[in-house]
DNA sequence: GTGCTATATGTAATCGATTACATTTCATCA
DNA sequence: TGATGAAATGTAATCGATTACATATAGCAC
């Protein structure tokens, strides 16, 4: 049977003091006497008492919660950004609430909701591709303040931001390609629109240009980051004329898709073409061949924009402004057996 | 800035009603005139009010919201189950809240204390390895009746669940291999206690029993669906004098993980060693070689999953005991490329 | 028109915690 | 001793929505 739920009077009535006593208790010991405060915590203990969060809620105005906006929680790499944020969240006061972008532009419900129902102090974003219109309900309801973004960013927008250092990621990919003695080197982006695929494609060809390597038109093949697009790809450089020797792929999936293809007909990976990834997703470890790729330190951006986040939602509080320089996490070259020299 | 929002004082007001009218505007509009109806809604439209769900769930003692248990978000088969259940309350008025287990009961703040501090109305649990002090402590609570298990479930514990056909789904895992030839088929399992192994094993060993195939001990091998653990199992494969044709894996992580090691040791799969998963996570299409393993449904978990606890939360309102029968989920098997005929 | 019922709406108590303000207690010192 | 101020505790208003109960209104039969 459920008993009752001791209250806040309940407690009170047991320690024989008054309910804002108990609060104090909680929220500011140090105002209490040592013997009040040990009356009081016996009290609770002995009551099995536990704040009521919806009251507390009402009361203060909060939420107690923050919402983690994700664009496919299918997506082994979220999930473990995700894993990373809840992670940080840790002992923190703070309930983590999960939405996919999906489902929400679809059901008609809006983001935004979560903030006007009271129910979020906050949210993380991981999906740079929010439409302006929801971006305007953001401003014209006064909650920008409380939204960071992570990994994605929105373009054009200054809100606060934790992201990997996309265009060095890119660089180092293809400077390793490089010193492989690789000079045909293609791309597969991501998604036309995405702020990932503009850095890490500006960064890829930056360096390329650098190294004065060939740039043929078609050896950006455009991606969405998907397995399948890796696939689709993979078709695309089995059709061409003058093959590159390297592919770098904006993420490890798309590699995995790109590798799968190639293998299944007839090119083997390094020996005849080499692929470089970006994330270092788990499993890219123990894919045949092992994937080299750009790691993204999932726990320190979780780490981060979790603290970025509390720190806006102070600074709203005391409506103060924040500054938006964007975080920037260091990525590293992970050194597997995808890429190997040309086999000339 | 940030204009004060509206309350449904601020509702009534405009429309000339009381808030009494507004809340059933809402909540039962048909005990409403057409006429006030409509004008309730045109205020609500105007003062772009929201209800608050703090000052709501407190009168209402309800939470508006659940909680999925997850062993491990960053394993993609979790989080994709979770995109299942995410999706599958799609519109409903619930939000998702999701915990991993490992920060909590490292954190010493318990499940339970969701429950008790009123934020949650119910839960979906995707750990069965829940310890018979927590399980005791839902009971305690009286809030076992609003708990679900799903994929896995908790041990000698009569709570609803929702989970794959796991037997037949081991089985059919070793009639295809039989069928393909094999005779000398191993195991890998998950960890030593988990309820999934135990319903893979028997399933796996029944079939093998009934088809009167060789059994050596040490072709049960113990993992615990980790990439880790698929690669430690493959190190003990190579190892065997007698070794399997065939390997049949607790789940896909594993396989990779043992195909991982086969392969850098020069073993070919299919030709030298066929392997089948359990699962089919998305990645399993592109490995090389594309993966034979069997399928769990998850869309058709999550949502099962979704409406047993909501079947739950109405029983537990109105304190009616709820069956406990497990739902089951059909599952197939999806063949690819990593089993083949035995290379005598 | 009167009485009766059904339907529509209003009034005000309530959920449980927090906290501004009021009051009590107590130590300190002239 | 009594005055003074600081520290500890209590009283009660408050957050915003829901809903039991009260009241008003309309419809209908006689």
């Amino acid at each position: 049977m459920a008993q009752k739920i001791a209250r806040i009077q309940d407690v009170a009535r047991a320690a024989g003091v008054s309910t804002a006593t108990v609060s104090r208790a909680l929220s500011n010991p140090e105002l209490l006497t040592e013997a009040t405060r040990q009356t009081v915590f016996a009290a609770i203990r002995s009551t099995g008492y536990r704040v009521n969060r919806a009251a507390r809620n009402l009361r203060t105005q909060q939420a107690g919660a923050i919402l983690v906006l994700v664009p496919n929680l299918g997506n082994p790499f979220f999930s473990q950004i995700l894993a990373g944020i809840s992670a940080a969240f840790g002992s923190r006061d703070y309930s983590v609430l999960i939405a996919d972008t999906k489902d929400h532009t679809t059901g008609g419900k809006h983001v935004v909701d979560y903030f006007l129902d009271a129910q979020i102090d906050g949210m993380i974003c991981l999906d740079g591709a929010i439409s302006p219109e929801e971006l305007q309900l953001f401003e014209d309801n006064g909650v920008s303040g409380k939204i960071v973004f992570a990994c994605e960013w929105a373009h054009d927008v200054a809100l606060p931001s934790v992201r990997s250092d996309n265009v060095r990621g890119a660089q180092l990919a293809v400077r390793h390609l490089y010193d492989l003695g690789h000079r045909k080197i293609a791309h597969i982006t991501g998604p036309q629109e995405n702020v990932l695929t503009h850095a890490r494609r500006e960064g890829m060809m930056a360096e390329r240009t650098r190294l004065e390597l060939p740039a043929r038109e078609e050896w950006i093949i455009r991606g969405d980051f998907s397995l399948d697009s890796g696939r689709k790809a993979g078709e695309q450089i089995l059709a061409m004329n003058d093959r590159p020797t390297a592919v770098f792929c904006c993420s490890d999936q798309v590699a995995f898709g790109l590798m799968s293809t190639l293998t299944s007909n007839g090119l083997r990976v390094p020996e005849d073409i080499s692929v470089v990834g970006f994330d270092d997703i788990e499993l890219s470890e123990f894919y045949v061949p092992a994937l080299t790729t750009v790691r993204q330190d999932r726990r320190e951006l979780g780490a981060r924009a979790v603290s970025l986040l509390l720190d806006c939602i102070d600074a709203s509080q005391s409506s103060q402004t924040f500054a938006t320089e964007p975080v920037i996490v260091d990525v590293d070259l992970v050194v597997r057996a995808s890429a190997a020299a040309p086999n000339w």
